[in-house]
DNA sequence: CAGTGAGCGAGCTTCCGCTTGACTT
């Protein structure tokens, strides 16, 4: 029976797909009776923060992760904000009809979406689960004929995978907030990709190159050439008195030969002078070997290859190759983007061959269909390969596409097309030349050549190159055609020099292709996997390079002592195991957790899946790891050698290089450009900078002292400050300190003067005396301008009254009473009415840390999505209600945390928190500072 | 990482995978 004969006799079907795109094509194959609306993706996650932790758990030690790791790691589900009303339109369409189909894709992610659906929908109705891998007619209809049950066991296995990311990021990023610096972040997929950067940085620093030299001859045939015999071919010295001679892949990332006895290292000298011996030398030709030449298309694409392609050959980055590819998809150009599979649909493979015969003729279509096995060994393959859509494929001139748009689906067409067509074929030549010089040393030279007999799919498309110097697949190189023993003359041999270079970085396309090979993150997420990585400031981009920061490797240090586990290459490739075990009922979610969380032994049998370094028999979980940090030393983990004594050391503040002891003689300090690479920093370089720390600038000299006036950004922002002779005393007895002052909130440091700067450093600035003949000077503070009469100070409105300001108005405000804080000279915002607990009055204030309600006893700071204006006085007393609620509960669990740490370590740590609230809003003004400061160098480097 | 003078409410940061708009620059 068709579904369409079914659906005649009554009733309505609602289908949900994932995509709105994929909903609109569906929907055409179903015809009436069928409503076919879309998820979106997902719609049900844990929550995210507090502010989206349902109000029933909050008090609960686990709250914080969503997930109940003291019974047996219970999720909490909200249905994300964003997807609210797509939930309610999908419960009212589900209220006409008579029966559920789940359509969403068929893997891990799909099967949870379609459960999370089930969940929150409560269908009263039949629900079935229906599957389809491509989108045609007949699929879809088959699949709607062939419904199958839910997978529960899939389903646990993609929860166990959420789960999973969950305790890793949450639980290991607050350690880095403690040890590195806020807001950092740790997790399965992003620590390990920042971790590829990090090594092949290292590997780079590690690196020493070594030169070598070869001989590059011009040998003539005598003939005159043509197109396709040429007069001459050139050949590079392969040995001498048969040793062969070094090349690149001969030496080590030390520099040294691999294998010494095996080779020859030709230095300049030993290489000129074996040219010049060669200069007179009679050649002829020693050998010719001929091969034949295949080569086979490409397959067609995946997320990953087509990212890759469109990088090298249309110069796009991950991120703007997936928001084309989106709206080609949306605009029905292209099957789906975001894929693991290289399958074609037969429908697809029609359409390329017809194409074939079409534009290219019957002699390029192979007889039998093409298929490609899939390379991706975790792939779950739920969607075809990105091709052209439809059964029949526009050519690119038919879809009026313009721009980036026609760009990319030109390469998608080309490589869909070229994927069902013939092999290259053609011969591939070695001509050996041989020589002997006038020193009697005989020297073998070689060319190879390749010529294309048939060029097959090649005429269609050719793979583009990461290296730029590479030669392309359907690149000829015809030689002269000759023969063995045939005597040639040396036109010219030269001696050409080369160096070994260190392993390249990873750009955007080459990163995602190995995560791919490593089975870390998917197709949806490779391109914001760059995204986090280059967000929190663990690599930066210099042109398409990925350069990892110092801060990267401060975080990748700490992981992989602390976390080695979790930061294991393999880590994903193996939870990708167990969850396939979990999927096909071979292992329990749970007892699998709880070996990660809480460590072996916690669980009696099964395979360790625990999380930190593997000792012996026993693994930790990971909670044990995140608990007790007092085994990690945050100094020491920030630390690097730079060599003599220097170190590099990742500060709250950034990079920066020291050497010495604080407050030794001799000790330096300087910081350390944000975009510097790390492979760029040698002693040299520190102590470059050391000599002139970066963002200085001189601003003149001091006429009355005759010390140099600089301006620089420091903790608390830009001052100026002057340079005090050499062998100023600066410690002991009789040290002396450099004036010192901070700018004025209105100036910056590119454009602050001298006089500026003289003026600024004159200060305090006294303004009189009042009548018992205490003094008054006005001055600028943390707090900004104020006045200071003895003990007692006043705040100013403004920076410019610290200059302008009058002793009778200086008067003046020294006859008001002090106003005890900002917080207290304010009015309420709003008044709330009385707290039902406290029987107190409610107000809105505004505070240091924004709008809070308070009671005059308990103070809640307004949530995220609290205004001031619509706050209702029920919300202002259910936040002091959760707060009082929660208060003891905290302070106690400092208190524990205060004396376990040693005292010391403590007071360190509030100072930083202090440091961290004021100096937020100028860390980016920091940086942007840095960096006008480091291109400025550049630039007056270069005139 | 310069070195000055208050008195005050912390709460939140963070993961990986599915999906698109709705926002602002």
């Amino acid at each position: 029976m068709s579904p369409t004969s079914e659906t005649a006799q009554g009733g309505r079907r609602l289908v949900i797909v994932e995509s709105p795109a994929k909903a609109k094509t569906i929907k055409g194959y179903l015809g009436p009776g069928y409503v076919v609306e879309a998820s979106v993706g997902h719609i049900r996650d844990l929550p995210n923060g507090a502010a989206e932790v349902p109000a029933k758990y909050k008090g609960e030690p686990w709250a914080r992760l969503g997930v109940n790791v003291d019974a047996d790691f219970q999720p909490v589900y909200v249905v994300n904000a964003d997807k609210k009303e797509q939930v309610k339109k999908l419960k009212g369409l589900l209220a006409e009809s008579d029966e559920l189909f789940l359509a969403t894709d068929e893997d891990r992610e799909g099967e949870a979406i379609a459960w999370h659906l089930q969940e929150v929908l409560k269908p009263k109705v039949p629900v079935r689960r229906m599957v389809f891998h491509e989108i045609t007619k007949d699929a879809i209809q088959a699949a709607v004929a062939n419904p199958r049950e839910l997978n529960k066991k899939l389903v646990d296995a993609q929860e166990t995978r959420r789960i999973l990311d969950r305790l890793y990021g949450y639980e290991v990023s607050p350690v880095l907030w403690k040890k590195v610096m806020p807001r950092l972040s740790a997790g399965r997929v992003q620590s390990v990709a920042t971790r590829l950067v990090v090594e092949r940085e290292r590997e780079r620093i590690a690196f020493s190159s070594a030169e070598y030299w070869d001989l590059t001859g011009t040998f003539g045939t005598g003939r005159g050439g043509d197109t396709s015999d040429p007069a001459s071919l050139v050949a590079r010295l392969t040995s001498v008195d048969g040793r062969r001679v070094a090349q690149g892949r001969d030496f080590g990332a030390n520099g040294r030969l691999k294998d010494a006895a095996q080779v020859l290292h030709l230095d300049e000298a030993n290489a000129r002078a074996l040219a010049a011996a060669l200069e007179q030398s009679s050649f002829a030709v020693r050998s010719v070997e001929s091969k034949p030449y295949r080569r086979s298309p490409y397959a067609p694409f995946r997320t990953t290859t087509l990212q890759q392609e469109a990088s090298r050959k249309l110069g796009f980055g991950a991120k703007a190759t997936m928001q084309v590819a989106q709206k080609l998809y949306e605009n029905g150009f292209i099957t789906y983007m975001r894929t693991d599979s290289t399958t074609l649909s037969d429908t697809a493979v029609g359409a390329a061959r017809a194409q074939v015969t079409q534009l290219y003729g019957a002699d390029y279509l192979p007889e039998k269909p093409r298929t490609y096995a899939g390379k991706v060994k975790n792939a779950q393959e739920a969607h075809e390969a990105i091709r052209p859509s439809g059964d029949r494929f526009r050519t690119p001139a038919e879809t009026g596409l313009t721009g980036d748009q026609f760009r990319l689906y030109e390469l998608i067409w080309k490589r869909t097309v070229a994927s069902q067509m013939k092999d290259a074929v053609g011969n591939s030549v070695t001509v050996r030349i041989a020589g002997r010089a006038s020193d009697g040393r005989e020297a073998e030279f070689s060319a190879s050549g390749k010529t294309i007999t048939f060029h097959g799919f090649m005429k269609a498309y050719v793979e583009g190159a990461d290296d730029p110097n590479a030669e392309l697949d359907d690149r000829e190189r015809r030689l002269p055609q000759v023969a063995e023993g045939d005597a040639l003359t040396a036109e010219e041999i030269t001696a050409d020099g080369h160096a070994t270079k260190p392993p390249a970085r990873y750009t955007e396309a080459s990163l995602v292709k190995e995560l791919e090979e490593r089975e870390i993150g998917r197709p949806s997420t490779y391109a914001s996997i760059i995204g986090t990585i280059l967000d929190r400031g663990y690599v930066f981009k210099k042109g398409t390079a990925l350069v990892p920061s110092f801060l990267s490797f401060a975080v990748v240090n700490l992981l992989e002592k602390h976390f080695g586990r979790l930061v294991d290459y393999d880590f994903t490739a193996s939870m990708e195991e167990d969850l396939d075990r979990i999927a096909r009922g071979e292992a329990q979610a749970v007892p699998w957790l709880r070996r990660f969380y809480f460590g072996e032994g916690s669980e009696d049998s099964g395979k360790a899946a625990a999380a930190g370094n593997g000792d012996g028999d026993h693994l930790g979980g990971l909670k044990e790891l995140v608990t007790d940090l007092g085994a990690i030393d945050a100094r020491e983990i920030s630390s690097f050698p730079v060599g003599e004594g220097i170190v590099l050391r990742v500060g709250r503040y950034g990079p920066y290089v020291e050497r010495g002891e604080k407050d030794s003689e001799g000790h330096q300090r300087a910081d350390v450009p944000d975009d510097l690479a790390p492979d760029e920093l040698t002693v040299e370089y520190a102590e470059e900078l050391f000599a002139k720390p970066s963002g200085e600038y001189e601003l003149g000299t001091d006429p009355q002292s005759g010390h140099a006036i600089i301006a620089k950004d420091g903790r608390y922002g830009p001052y100026v400050t002057e340079v005090l002779p050499e062998g100023t005393p600066k410690t002991g007895k009789n040290a002396v300190k450099p004036r010192t002052a901070s700018l004025f909130k209105s100036m910056s440091l590119d454009t602050v003067t001298l006089d500026d700067a003289l003026k600024l450093m004159s200060l305090p600035r006294v303004v009189g005396a009042d009548a018992e003949g205490v003094e008054i000077t006005a001055q600028n503070g943390r707090y900004g301008p104020y006045l200071k009469k003895g003990t007692d100070s006043r705040s100013l409105e403004s920076e410019d009254q610290i200059f302008g300001i009058t002793l009778e108005e200086a008067l003046a405000i020294y006859a008001q009473p002090k106003q005890r804080g900002r917080a207290a000279a304010k009015p309420p915002l709003k008044e709330l009415g009385t707290d039902p607990v406290s029987e107190r009055p409610v107000v809105v204030k505004d505070g240091r840390f924004g709008p809070y309600v308070t009671d005059g006893e308990t103070n809640a700071t307004l949530r995220r999505d609290d205004d001031v204006e619509t706050i209702t006085p029920e919300r202002g007393y259910e936040l002091l209600a959760e707060k009082r609620a929660k208060g003891p509960a905290k302070k106690t669990a400092k208190k524990a945390a205060a004396k376990k740490a040693p005292a010391k370590k403590t007071a360190a740590k509030k100072t930083a928190a202090k440091k961290t609230t004021a100096a937020k809003t100028t860390t980016a003004k920091k940086t942007a500072a840095k960096k006008t400061t480091a291109k400025k160098a550049a630039a007056a480097k270069a005139e």
